[in-house]
DNA sequence: TACTGGAAAGGACATTTGTCCTGTTTTGAA
DNA sequence: TTCAAAACAGGACAAATGTCCTTTCCAGTA
């Protein structure tokens, strides 16, 4: 259980775990060395995260914070492993998550480089159509990449 | 074996290999509705594709394109799934090469997202120092998502 | 050889996006 | 309830980037 702020990995220190989003929302995000913060994606009920660096061996490139109280499975980064490595159906499911995120993590960064912010606002708003509500103006505008006057800006001649 | 220009694979199409390259260069680009292109990588010798469309069972979201002549080993699809399913160190070393183009990737767009195109820039001619002589200035805009001429106007601010 | 198309370079201007502010509203803790 | 900090909103201007265009150069080919 993580309440409200709180950081279930931080960036550039060891995981120890593998996590399994059971409610709640989350943001992973990095941090750079200008102070800014990307966020990477959203997790929901359901995802997984920390398995990069499970597999990897690495100190974590994000941090994983919760922007509602979040619950979650918590399984040890060696069971973890240890199911990767002897469950047949458990790793074919991992092969079919990280196939689909790289797939999926392509698509949406092409459309972001090649659209208008309009057109990505629009997009993001279709598919999360309670976005503005539960995420904050900066963590949207880190998501996308511009700054929260460019952000409101693009929201006003959207709906005008 | 592909010559310069030859689409080893097609955007939208069926993907009945894997593909390792012996040799050459090629790049891997989406492209959108617009008509424009979102380069999302190059490849090079000992690099893999065509597996995350086998594993997802799905048609490519990219089209792979030879830079330089090509060659490379082909391996069909079944045969790739089977030695995934069967040989536990193929299998391994699998995820450690998806793990780590998931790491890359996130890596990569978040330093791009939240630094000047001058930064991005350097970069990546730090990394790759031949790179303007082995790559048209049109792909090198489309990788960084930007447009020729803010390439050239950059290039020039860099060494004067 | 002469021609054609593609790549490159860069001027001039338009558009988009960021920066810096100032003020208001909301939220959470004392 | 009261106060401080953060989130929100948007004006005015600056800077970055794109669009459109003309020119040059070079490679390949009729």
């Amino acid at each position: 259980m993580a309440v409200v702020g709180e950081k279930i990995i931080t960036q550039k220190t060891n995981v120890r775990s593998v996590f399994l989003i059971k409610n709640g929302l989350a943001k992973c995000y990095l941090t750079e060395d200008t102070g800014e913060d990307f966020i990477q994606e959203f997790f929901g009920m359901g995802e997984i995260f920390g398995e990069i660096e499970s597999i990897t061996d690495e100190i974590s490139f994000c941090t994983i914070e919760a922007l509602t109280p979040t619950t979650y499975f918590k399984i040890p980064r060696n069971a973890f492993l240890n199911l990767v490595k002897e469950d047949k159906s458990f790793n074919a499911l991992l092969l079919q998550l990280m196939a689909t995120k790289i797939r999926y993590t392509a698509l949406r960064h092409s459309y972001n480089q090649t659209h208008s912010l309009e057109a990505n606002l629009k997009r993001l708003l279709a598919e999360f159509p309670e976005l503005l509500q539960q995420i904050s103006k900066k963590d949207i505008a880190n998501y996308l990449g511009i700054t929260v006057r460019s952000l409101n800006r693009t929201l006003k001649e959207l709906s005008p």
